[in-house]
DNA sequence: CATGAATGAGTCTTCATTCAT
DNA sequence: GATGAATGAAGACTCATTCAT
């Protein structure tokens, strides 16, 4: 629903312009608020007051706070997903150190580029089928990465689907921690080495050379 | 806060024998209630009633729903850092590869020996402090893996810190998937094997052969 | 309300075409809706929108949700009425055993000539005025009744007025009980036999022979 | 359930003493507002209020609004059934004139008996399944009444049942009438004249001597 | 100490109605 | 005139917490 909002609206007419930028200005709320006083406190008064708009206006977009929050979830997901499917695609045919590389740096980077969404997102998985919908999205993300694993120049993958599953869930461990403690700078790019260090030595690890 | 209560009392008088039976019938009923209806349907009353007490006698032990919560959670976090702790115990002083294979199969085993806790308690996570705990005992364990790390008998860390924090982090996201979805035995066990090789290798590529 | 503006419209210009059409299709949607999904969930909005218009158009045409309700029930009662009234009229002077055939044989057909509307409009009449807008028809067709029995052919009234308005409220009571069952076509018509001996025996009852 | 509570409650223990007393307040307070407010403003929160308890309170013994109304409705069915079912048992083997003579007025008195109660609930009929209830209650009063007639002492009747549901529908239109006017004593007595005529006349009409 | 009835603030959600476009 | 987005008051219902018994 919001997502078809969103994704077409080519043509702007006056009405709908309106409406998107209700929609838009909900969604950013969502997030501020669940940043700021935590899910429990999310309620859809709250997060409609922030917003600018009235509690109706919330409602005549998301049913219910459930859906409210699966879409903006939804969305943080869906961006993720697609930086680092845009990221393997670039890399097919490379060798399994890149790959690695790739994995958990675009992982990583897409997480990082929207912490603050990130961070606040963590207290709906748990709820609201978010947990479905992270499963979800990680399998079409562990499809992408064994699909490219497959085109290794240098090594040889045999279960890919597991391999890809376990790196991915591996990686996203060291990344929350990341996100939620307040690291300096210089940390976190040790950090980010050290989860790329992961990603490829599994990697290497669970593949034989292909001659 | 409950683990308090239960430390102030090594004499059980038959009233205070009562007493830790009705704590513990709590902490069972919760982590019940929690499961069965997830964290916002677990109510005080819900919790009185499937342990089979009042709700005012509830209130007597905890001081309010956000305190009981945090207890049932921390004692499974306590419980869980036991079990790593003890197994490192008994491997200082062998190979990093023994060393990456027992952080991995004990936390995981520790994990799996309460699925149904662990579980319900990861919606408690984001919410009345449960981060905190969590990373207060991330920290506890990660201490202590640093500890054994040092005595490898093959290898020599550097930052020590930062790596025992990131194979941490790094195989509880695989362990949660696990946990979350009802996997085949089989393939649970080729999981753990994965997680098991995830460790080892990261270690032995993070660190130097010692002399 | 409705029913003014129709009666102000004796021509239709292509404009008040459209009026009238739209006052029409708004008022077939109200049934439907109560029919579908109660008074309680008859919302302007979904009627609007059962009918094909805009809410805005909606309250073009009715001031306000309980003048819509009131309209609909009082056309509804308007053509029972007069099915009634032309009735009467065609028995004056005749015996009265048939009057009260009459009496109740039409007054039973012109209900469930509409039985959907007869049936959805029942929960509108103790509110928004039904109940004084009853009274207000009932009293009407009472008064038909009377003077349709004072022309009685073999038979004197003492009490008119109380005589008809008993006849009329006994009747409708085992009418809407025929409504609201669905009764087999064979029962619907016993029933129909029913009351109508229910009419014609009071009438003998409470009157005398006319010498 | 409230039923079960008020049904059956010999031994009024402290607590239970107060319990009894806040539903009875409710049962009260939900019959006033009605009267004062109608269905539509017969809020939960108003009656809590009005019967001076708040609405956490009611929720504890009525599971939602619905339940409540009809609750209230189920227990004025009751009471009417109740009296016309003991008229009836002590009319067994008397004339059919006796046993209309009987049903008109032990009905028309159970109502009247409670005039308040009986004419706020007719808005409460259509809907929260009201109309069901009352169906239910019908069917038993019309089986009493069945039976009764088979006992007559000078008539002999073919379909009893269809018979007796419709006198007793027929009965309960007029009765409806005098309620919610305020009819003077004068008129009220001649209209129980009537309406026990009606059901006598019509008793006759459709049964046969039996010799 | 245990009990569980009572409380009432706080949620989500709906819907009649208005008014800028 | 038509439209439908926006409004916000109001309602049903829940639940942590207290306290008289």
């Amino acid at each position: 629903m919001e997502t078809v909002l969103l994704a077409l609206s080519p043509r702007k007419t006056p009405i709908q312009a309106r409406s998107v930028a209700t929609v838009e200005a909900i969604q950013i709320a969502t997030i501020q608020v669940l940043t700021a006083e935590g899910l429990g406190r999310c309620t859809t008064t709250r997060v409609a007051e922030r917003a600018g708009v009235s509690v109706g206006s919330l409602y005549q977009y998301y049913p219910n706070r459930r859906c409210l929050l699966a879409a903006v979830l939804e969305r943080h997901l869906a961006l993720v997903a697609e930086a680092v499917e845009r990221a393997c695609a670039a890399t097919h045919g490379r060798t399994t150190r890149e790959m690695g590389r790739v994995i958990a740096g675009s992982y990583l980077d897409a997480k990082l580029h929207e912490v603050e969404t990130s961070t606040a997102l963590y207290s709906v998985l748990e709820e609201h089928g978010g947990a479905q919908l992270v499963k979800q999205f990680r399998t079409r993300m562990a499809r992408t990465i064994a699909r490219m694993l497959l085109t290794s120049s240098d090594r040889r993958f045999d279960e890919v689907e597991t391999v890809s599953e376990v790196v991915l869930s591996a990686i996203s461990g060291p990344i929350r921690a990341v996100l939620e403690k307040s690291v300096s700078p210089n940390l976190r790019r040790t950090i980010r080495e050290h989860v790329i260090l992961l990603a490829t030595s599994y990697l290497r690890e669970v593949s034989k050379k292909s001659t």
